[in-house]
DNA sequence: ATGCTTCGTGTTAAAGTCACACTAAGTGAA
DNA sequence: TTCACTTAGTGTGACTTTAACACGAAGCAT
């Protein structure tokens, strides 16, 4: 277990600003195990990951639960929180352990607190949103999950708690996202050409692109790096392969430059 | 205690997506109050509100702590989630308790979990994003704060916990919100003059517009309703009125547009 | 050799952005 | 009532950005 032992307190040590409200905390070991003891209810935290990946089409990550409730239910992959470690690595360790997925991109997404949104008790939940390159990760379902496998967004099955709420909003962030910050990179290969990266746009905006327009803009930015290589394995004339150009996009940036597509 | 009383649960009800871990919650009667045990340490759930005002600069609301930890010292309003309200609804009733504010524009902002923000224990918390018509209310200091203020927000004091870093982020989310959404009507009165506007628009943004280019642009959106009536006690031309139209924004905006400034 | 698919490229019209200055209206003081 | 002062309210032109649109060349498969 991870989490500091807190010493015992006393109530003057923990006034908070709050209607004469003193919020206290105990550790005591009760049987073979510890409990934590409060003067006041807290809500469980928890968090839970929407991440996306790209092929055809754009793609969720989803488990299948192994435990009530829901059981056998597809869910985000999350958990609880611990005491010793902040929301985004809870989120990171519990899509790790659930998952496989590491070194994923990650940021917070909106905190959901229905008081009715966990059939058992009151869990606050906070939503992640991420990005995967599908061709870098292989899955594996793990600890309480049966499996773990990437959906068509366009085709999820029902979802468990307010999974589904958490989903969409973590689309409608991609979105918006994808439109004026160069985050589209997280989905695709490394090396890419510039017709992956348009589709990338045109499955993640749903719409269409004209051609000549999207690659004028995106090569007028001045972020792309153009490699030496064509792509292979297609039947047909192979185009040329880009990489993403960090480094001169963040030049850019401090320059007060906006990407925007 | 508004909190529904969870009968006491039996370990199997509380398994969820986590490794092996079972959550489960008692609450049983000690002394002459009530305790709170659970299996797993919980962290402390609270909400802190970053409101917003304009006159001449833009304002921001500030408590003066009445307690420990940073008795006297200035903070944003906020306090501990109850277990019957959602997060909206405490940021809600922290703001109104602590200030008297009442019937704000809230929206949340972002959910700070450091471990070591909070000294007592480990609070995590989620920021709220305020914006408020100051001709509309004044303020009442309350509950556990000493005093509520209006504080200029190139003129800050020193701030309690990690309040300066939420401030800052929602100082941000200001910027970037009152640019694509009209937001900033909330911060004007009901009827202002065109020149209010832009300058609203000139302190938020911290950098000059021009006159005719702003009118222009704003008019020709079509979500101002010009009014019969002209600004009164000014020692000059008076300006004409408007309001914002929300009737008809909401019509455009589901026909696809975008406000943008 | 032929067919098929995708690559890679330029122009133009329309819309939007940006910089810029003067007259008119109203107030207040002499 | 005149004058000084402040802000209201208005248009144009240069430039940039967007959006619509088509075809020859490359490379693979048969």
């Amino acid at each position: 277990m991870g989490y500091r032992p807190a010493a015992r307190v006393t109530n003057s040590d923990f006034s908070y600003h709050e209607r004469g409200k003193r919020h206290f905390h105990i550790w005591k070991r009760q049987g073979n195990g510890m409990t934590f003891e409060y003067e006041y209810a807290r809500p469980a935290l928890a968090v839970d990951c929407a991440v996306f990946g790209l092929d055809e089409s754009l793609k969720v990550l989803l488990i299948e639960r192994g435990l009530d409730p829901f059981k056998g239910e597809w869910a985000l992959p999350g958990g609880f929180v611990e005491m010793d470690e902040s929301l985004d690595e809870a989120a990171r360790r519990e899509l790790e352990e659930e998952t496989s997925l590491h070194d994923v991109f990650l940021e917070q997404l909106y905190t959901f607190s229905a008081t009715d949104r966990d059939p058992r008790d009151r869990v606050v939940s906070v939503g992640y949103f991420g990005l995967v390159r599908l061709s870098d990760h292989r899955l594996h379902a793990a600890t309480d999950a049966n499996d773990a496998r990437w959906f068509d967004v366009q085709q999820l099955p029902k979802l468990a708690f307010d999974h589904a709420k958490i989903l969409k909003m973590a689309k409608e962030r991609l979105q918006s996202k994808v439109r004026y910050q160069p985050v589209g990179f997280e989905l695709l290969p490394k090396k890419f050409t510039l017709r992956q990266l348009q589709q990338l746009y045109e499955v993640v905006l749903e719409r269409k692109l004209d051609k000549r327009n999207f690659r004028k803009k995106i090569l007028a930015m001045d972020v792309l790096k153009e490699l030496e290589e064509i792509e292979s394995g297609v039947a047909h004339r192979a185009a040329r392969l880009y990489r993403f150009d960090k480094t001169n996009y963040r030049k850019l940036t401090r320059q007060g430059f906006n990407f925007e597509i």
